[in-house]
Parts: C-alpha cells; structure tokens; sequence
DNA sequence: AAGTGGTCTAGACCACATT
DNA sequence: ATGTGGTCTAGACCACTTC
C-alpha cells in the first residue's frame, strides 16, 4: 500500500465516519504534510484520488473542501469507487449462466476493427444469459480472440470467464471502453430475459483491454431495464 | 498551459497524427524527459492523462504502449476527451427549449435531500423539452435553490441555465454526479418528445457542484432513445 | 544485471483568493 | 501582504520485467 493510497483511505474514512461533514474545510496540505509525514506532492496526490472520486472539492488561494453531499449519496460514492463499474453490483447474490453458443468463428469486419485484428483470425463467439439469484439479468454476447484466449471451454462461460482470464491464463485487465445506448427488446431478449413485448433494454458495448494494451475481448451486454443503474463522477 | 498538459497534447497529437501507430511502443520516459526538457514527475503526469483518456497503457518494467485502438475509435476517444460528457454532442446544431414549467416551490424532502437544503429553503421547478435543430431530444427536470443562483428568470431557461450561471453569476462549474437508467417513456414524454406509446426514454439523475463543493443543480433528464449515447473510459 | 515505470522527497517558484 | 493550492525539478530508492 502506497503512502498517498493510505492517506486518501484515511481521509475517505474520516469523511465516511463524520469527523469531516460535509462542506467541513479540510486540513491545509501544509498541515497534512506533518500529519502523514509526507512531502507536498505526495498529499496532493492522495487528494487528486480523492477529486476525482468526487468526495471532495480543491480551490486554490482558498482550501479543500468536502462536497455538499447527504450520507446516503456519500457512502453510495465510497463503495462504488471500492469496487469498479458496474463488476461487482452482484457481489452478494448467486450469478449463474446459461450458454446459448459457444463457438469458434471467422471474425466479422466489425469485430476485426473493434479488436483489431488480421482478416485471417478467429474468435470466439459466446451467447450467454447471466442470472442474479435466479433471475434473468443481462444477456451478454462476447467476441474474443483464440489466439489470446487459448483453451477457453464452454465450461468456463458457464462459471465466470474474467476468472479464467485473469485466473488460468494469469492476465491482467487494464481498462474498458463502454458505450451505453437504449433501445426496445426483441423477441429473444424478451423470451430469455422474461421481459414483455414492448419492454425497454439497456445495451452496453464494451472493448476490454489487457495490461499491454492488447484488445481482448469486444462484447454487447443486452440489461434488463428494471434492474440497470449506471452511476458516474464527472470532474471537469 | 502547463507543461505536462503540453506534453500530453503533443504526444495526444502524435497518435491522432499516426506517428504513434496503435500497440506501438512510446519512449522511455527518460528520453520523452530529455526531448521536452522536463523532470520524470512532469513526464509521467502528462502520460497518466492519456492512461485515463484511454490512449496508452503503461507498463512497470516493459515501457508504454498505444493502445490497439481503431483509428474510428480513437479519433472518438480524442474528440470526447475534448468535451466533457454529453454536454458538447451537439455543438454545431441549434439548440433551443421549451420551457412547460418554470415556477419557485418549496423544497421537497428529495430535492433537500440532493442539493443538502434546510426544510424552509427555497428552489426553482423547471421543466423544459430541449430541441436539437427543431427535433425534441430531452426533456429536463432541474431543481435550483434560489438563493444560490438568483435573479434566474423564464428568459434564461429558454436559453442556456449554464449559460447564466457561469457567464453572468460568474460562477464555475465543478462537477456532477450521474445515474443513468432505463424505462418506459409516459405519456407526457411520449407527446413532448414525438415518441410511440411504448418507446423507452433514458433517464440522467444529475447532482451538479459548483467549485465550492456546494450542490447547485439536481436534475432529472428524459432522453429519446434513439440519440442517446454515453461514452466512458474505465482504468481499473 | 540492467533497465523500465512507480513512489517519495525537499525545496523553488507561480497563480489565485482573501485580508 | 499573506497564505492557499498548482507546477516543476533533481535526485533517491523501490518494484517489476526482461535479458
């Protein structure tokens, strides 16, 4: 654990417990710098993480500043920057899959330009619905490269693929690029997701990034609307 | 401009350029140091922007690489970068507003609840249907306590909010919190937005602070479906 | 063993807000 | 004028990858 990482869980815990309220000023960086016993740079950087995950506010000639935010709204921030994105909603529940296709195919121009690769390659092509405690919740359609996935078995979309990329294979993902959209369901999102004709989806595109830059996988996840919610900080 | 920011707009541009192709290697950071006269903190500032931009990847041990990245897509990445959020999608159409409701109520427990209000406080109620190039697009909900931002009239809403905000208040805008979700459009939005009975909407719950963390807008945004799009990088 | 990026420092100077 | 946060440096040491 790095010294800003430790500086900026202190503050989020003293901001979490009340001991820093909301529009409470925060100590000088100056003063923090004896707290911690860390050189200015290094508070600053604990503060930025602390920016950008929206708690707090920096004004310069002024001070810093906990954001105007109730409880709920603030531990709501705290535990979604704990866990990334949408990955860990479920962490609770039972999530299983039904696989539709598992398959090895020619990859379309579309996928070949979303994970760039040569006319030649193949790549998996995985239908599944992903159940939440028993409840259909997402319809996921994955494309991913044989040649960086080696060894992926219908088995493994069955359980969780993430764990066998990041477990089996020993990959380490670094980032994703998603695009939500909207848009009404057709009868096979309706049929597996047990939603009625003229329910509403949420689609998500997403290209998912390894550790050295490489696409790896590029998927469409169809949500049920009644249980999507996609929450995000904007800082400008 | 700061010279990190220099830096990364000068390496940002290699990429867009080609120079930098996608999964190429960028230089070492000592030799980027010595090319733009700056110290290894300067430098890998300027690259972790472009990490969190979605351009590059960095590796301890290996070097930094651009991501493999379509040229479309990066171009994409780029130009949202450039733009924060939805707000500039669509920069060179007219915009226009229908203001349905624009009136000063007392707060209701929710609306204190989000912008941290005492039981007394005050807030405007506007409701108006945005139009891009005469086509509706959104219909917004926005609560506004009017002792922040006063002297709002009808005039402002039919124009720019934000516009009153920072240019004649002379405020500045810091950032805003956003849940976006899912349903089915109702019928006031089915008439106001031109939509069928059964279209569905997406919906952005917006909290928006000002520089001093104090929460100045609370928001509610319909949008039609079918020009909807939300675009996010995710670096884990 | 050598070289990469990551963290951290102590101190200089700058831009901005308040007094 | 004072004090805030913002930028930048030169150099030390660490963690990791590659050879």
């Amino acid at each position: 654990m790095t010294k800003y990482m430790q500086i900026a869980n202190d503050i989020r815990n003293n901001i979490v417990k009340g001991i820093l309220k909301p529009n409470d000023q925060l100590p000088f960086e100056k003063d923090l710098c004896e707290k911690y016993d860390a050189s200015k740079m290094t508070v600053k950087k604990a503060l930025d993480i602390l920016v950008t995950q929206g708690l707090i506010v920096k004004r310069r000639g002024s001070g810093t500043f906990v954001k105007s935010i109730s409880n709920a709204d603030m531990n709501k921030l705290v535990i979604s920057n704990q866990f990334r994105g949408l990955t860990a909603l479920y962490s609770n529940q039972k999530v299983s899959s039904e696989v539709l296709t598992f398959e090895v195919v020619p990859s379309s121009e579309i996928v070949r330009n979303k994970l760039q690769l040569e006319n030649e390659d193949f790549v998996y092509n995985i239908l599944r619905v992903r159940y939440v405690d028993g409840a259909p919740t997402v319809m996921e359609h994955m494309y991913m490269p044989i040649a960086l996935i080696p060894g992926l078995k219908r088995k493994n979309a069955t359980e969780s693929i993430y764990s066998y990329i990041e477990g089996d294979l020993g990959y380490k993902i670094q980032s994703s690029h998603r695009a939500i959209s909207v848009r009404k369901s057709n009868e096979l999102e309706q049929s597996k997701l047990k939603l009625e004709v003229n329910d509403p989806v949420a689609v998500v595109e997403q290209v998912a990034y390894l550790e050295n830059g490489v696409a790896f996988e590029y998927s469409i996840s169809v949500h049920r609307y009644d249980n999507f919610l996609f929450e995000t900080v904007i800082v400008i």
